[in-house]
DNA sequence: TGTACATCAGTGAACGCGCGTTCACTGATGTAC
DNA sequence: TGTACATCAGTGAACGCGCGTTCACTGATGTAC
């Protein structure tokens, strides 16, 4: 029995059509960076004339803004999915490490140097919070020590923006300190500054993440 | 008493037009980013035409890099100052920080997003690694409860890279988690992933200062 | 001290390139009666 | 079922732009005798 059918063929074309120039400006990012994207390029590689995308994206900022969203959505998506599945904050951790490393300049797109100038929309940070509350949420499931430091006692205001999550402020704490810790780690090895180092950079990352949550 | 001259005129002219090339470099990528960085914008800034730049400059390529090792120059001469004048860790953080913070565009052409295929000459490497000494040092120094985990089995290859410095296993590790830490406490911050969270990012910086150092 | 020559900074024209984007259009696909 | 019309994907030409880079040159500065 075939689902409704909500969708007229020329959308799911479209629809189609928009996924597949998409995938390949992912590929031209993952090539040459994010700032080596080109519709022209992205149009000759798929056969088509350069102005033919614009029936599809409306110029090239909206190309690069659905991509940031989709990046986005994917490691938010993940994150439910793990923490749905009852991982803990180190399996978070590693469904991020995995997520990046899947494709680095990605990764960079999101967590990278910022074009100066550039402010995300709306719903994008709207996305970025949701990742947050996955994270603070592992957190808050995490024993705690009770001790506090001088951070924790500032900590409040940066509930009120978690929606008034009744976690501990030793928990907003430690999720703060995970995005730091784990994207230090995660974007110092993906630029490469670790290598001919002479140490396994997943092992550094274990490390940290055995240290957040408390070893 | 003038010092002796070994640099004529027109020596001390070039240098000082090469200098002046740089400075309106830096300021155009703390204003559009270094991807937007463009040799002929710079010679209009200047009041000159943009073939005069090849007189100092064999091409924007040579530029970059010379921008890039003065980057890491500054910072090791900033550490080893510091040091100098008995700096512990933290105090170094504090160096990264202010360095950082002086331009952010100037940090993230140094530990932001990598351009894939580039590799840094071997002089700036090397560069890098002073920075790297002068941390492994203040860790060297800095007490150690002697506990041990899983990583600090695994670092002697990195030991060997650091050229065999003398230090136990917990302050190279201590030395490297001083770069992710702080790294992504400042690169998030710098991306203004912080902002609207409702906390000071100094303090958190601050927090994870303490906590690498034993608190 | 003055003259001849070499050095070298900077110019302006030119080349070829690829970019984002617009526009008027053709031709195929879908819709209404 | 067939015909008239509307929708819309895609084309090709064109615009204006700024880029890095080369080249032959002018004119000023420095050097040697």
């Amino acid at each position: 029995m075939p689902e409704a059918r909500t969708e007229t063929p020329r959308e799911r074309y479209r629809t189609q059509v928009r996924a597949e120039i998409k995938e390949h400006a992912w590929e031209q990012i993952a090539t040459a960076g994010a700032s080596a994207l080109s519709l022209n390029a992205i149009a000759k590689r798929m056969g088509m004339s350069g102005p033919a995308l614009y029936r599809y994206f409306a110029g090239r900022d909206e190309l690069i803004t659905e991509l940031v969203r989709d990046a986005y959505r994917s490691l938010a998506d993940g994150f439910k999915a793990a923490a749905g599945s009852g991982a803990d904050l180190a399996g978070l951790a590693h469904v991020l490490r995995t997520w990046a490393l899947a494709d680095p300049q990605r990764y960079f797109l999101v967590f990278g140097t910022p074009v100066p100038g550039y402010h995300a929309p709306d719903d994008i940070t709207q996305i970025a919070a949701e990742t947050m509350a996955v994270i603070l949420d592992a957190c808050a499931a995490l024993p705690s020590d009770g001790t506090s430091g001088d951070f924790d006692a500032h900590i409040d205001g940066h509930r009120q923006w978690a929606g008034g999550h009744p976690a501990p402020a030793a928990a907003l704490h430690r999720a703060l300190a995970f995005w730091t810790r784990v994207h230090g780690a995660l974007s110092l090895e993906l630029a490469g500054h670790f290598t001919g180092m002479g140490f396994d950079p997943a092992l550094l990352f274990d490390a940290e993440v055995d240290d957040l949550s408390g070893r």
